[in-house]
Formats: structure tokens, C-alpha cells, sequence
DNA sequence: GCGACAG
DNA sequence: ATCTTGTCGC
């Protein structure tokens, strides 16, 4: 019943479900003044099955190290398509987050937030149904465009899409390919990138993403041991 | 009509 | 995202 809202019965129904929600994200600051554990999420799955496998991390923001794990297994609702990328993975990833023993002051995703065509990315949608300050980082480009920014960590360059500044393309690491950033709720754009920046001092990707993703692919990996025949040893 | 298209 | 083998480098 309350999950009713991800599952619309079509494309069209979930393009109108996210122009209703996208009124309901905030653009400015309205998080936490101390910022103390920050969270990151991420999605794996395997080709030929259905099953969605999402993970929920929390780290402590000050020193980056993990303070709590979750991982959750569900089954896939809705298909990938470019623009509803929310709808298929929030279900498990909002669940993830629930498994946390304490609800975390940020989380970081891996998606975009308002560098949408219609404003409402995954890092929105998870925004606005938990109420948590999300921010959206992306490795790859969905829409607007950018000037090319410079090679030092920390440059930047604006998205912008109809005119407007959806998002900033980030470089988190000197000479390597810039992540997509930008608001999902509650956090604004340049409060967003300094999150970013600073989750990612050693790696293109914040180490919320990186920690999400490891776990996944580790759950995965069993997933899929599990599941294929016992191979014969051959001693 | 022809590309582009988060994960 | 996933599939897929080796290769180059710290």
C-alpha cells in the first residue's frame, strides 16, 4: 500500500507521478548544522535474473570509516528506462536504508537528482519519500550541457538544461573524467558539491558510493554462487 | 526522421 | 547495470 506510489502502472503514469512529487523538493540548505555520518547506496544485479540487490552504508563523515552495514535482496518491479531509473531501484534501496540502525544525516547517491527532464532524478524521488537531505552524483551525463572545466581536483563547470543550472560537473580527482552532481533534497547545489568533494579525497568516487558498491557486488557474487550447480572437484 | 539516453 | 581477458602499474 504505501509502496503503491513506485509501482505506476505505466510510463506515462510514472512521468506524471514525478512531475507531481518534483514540487515537493527543496532546493536550499535545510539539513543538520553538524553533519556527523553521511550514507551511500547502491544497486547490482545479474543479467538474466529479476532479483535487485541493494545495499546502505553508514559512514562516520568526520573519518570516512564505515559504521554500519545493510543489505536487502528484492525482486525488479519496474524496467531501466532512461528518466524512470528511480522507480526500479528506490523500492530496495529505501528498504536498505530502513535496515540501518540510525537514520543518517546525508546520503549520497549514485544517479542524478535535479539533473532530470523533469527535475526529479533517483536522489530527489529518495529525498522526498523519506525526507532525509539527499544528494545526487552521477558518473555519466543524463542531460544538459557543460563547458570543459579545469584539470585540478575541486573544478567545476555548470550544467544547464532549458537555461537553467541543474546541476555542476565535479572533478574529484586531478585530470580524471568529472562527476554529475547535483540537488536532491534539502541540500543545495554548492553545499552538494562540497559533500562530494569532500567523501572523495582519494578516488573519483565518494567513498559512501564505493563502499555501497563493493557490498553489493559481494552479495551478488554469493547470490550467484548459490544459485549454479555445485561444481564437481576434480582431485 | 535522427541521435541521446542515470544504472 | 552486466558480460568478458588480459594487461599495465603501484
Amino acid at each position: 500500500m504505501p509502496n503503491d506510489f513506485l509501482s505506476p502502472a505505466d510510463q506515462a503514469a510514472a512521468e506524471q507521478q514525478q512531475r507531481l512529487l518534483a514540487a515537493q523538493v527543496v532546493r536550499h540548505d535545510q539539513l543538520p548544522t553538524t553533519i556527523r555520518t553521511v550514507a551511500g547506496v547502491d544497486v547490482a544485479y545479474a543479467q538474466h535474473s529479476d532479483q535487485l540487490v541493494a545495499a546502505a552504508v553508514l559512514l562516520d563523515a568526520a573519518t570516512l570509516e564505515i559504521r554500519h552495514t545493510a543489505v536487502v535482496r528484492l525482486g525488479a518491479a519496474f524496467p531501466y528506462i532512461p528518466g524512470l531509473f528511480s522507480f526500479r531501484e528506490l523500492p530496495p534501496i529505501q528498504q536498505a536504508l530502513a535496515q540501518l540502525p540510525e537514520a543518517p544525516d546525508l546520503v549520497i547517491c549514485d544517479g542524478q537528482g535535479l539533473a532530470h527532464p523533469r527535475r526529479f532524478g533517483l536522489a530527489c524521488h529518495l529525498g522526498v519519500a523519506t525526507g532525509l537531505p539527499t544528494i545526487g552524483c552521477a558518473k555519466t551525463r543524463l542531460v544538459g550541457s557543460y563547458h570543459a572545466l579545469g584539470h585540478p581536483r575541486g573544478s567545476t563547470a555548470e550544467l544547464v538544461l532549458d537555461g537553467e543550472v541543474v546541476g555542476q560537473a565535479l572533478r574529484t580527482q586531478p585530470g580524471i573524467n568529472p562527476l554529475f552532481v547535483s540537488i536532491g533534497h534539502r541540500v543545495s547545489l554548492a553545499t552538494a558539491c562540497h559533500w562530494v568533494l569532500r567523501c572523495a579525497p582519494t578516488y573519483r568516487q565518494p567513498e559512501t558510493t564505493r563502499a555501497a558498491d563493493h557490498l553489493v557486488n559481494q552479495e551478488l557474487h554469493r547470490l550467484l554462487a548459490a544459485a549454479l550447480p555445485p561444481a564437481p572437484d576434480g582431485m
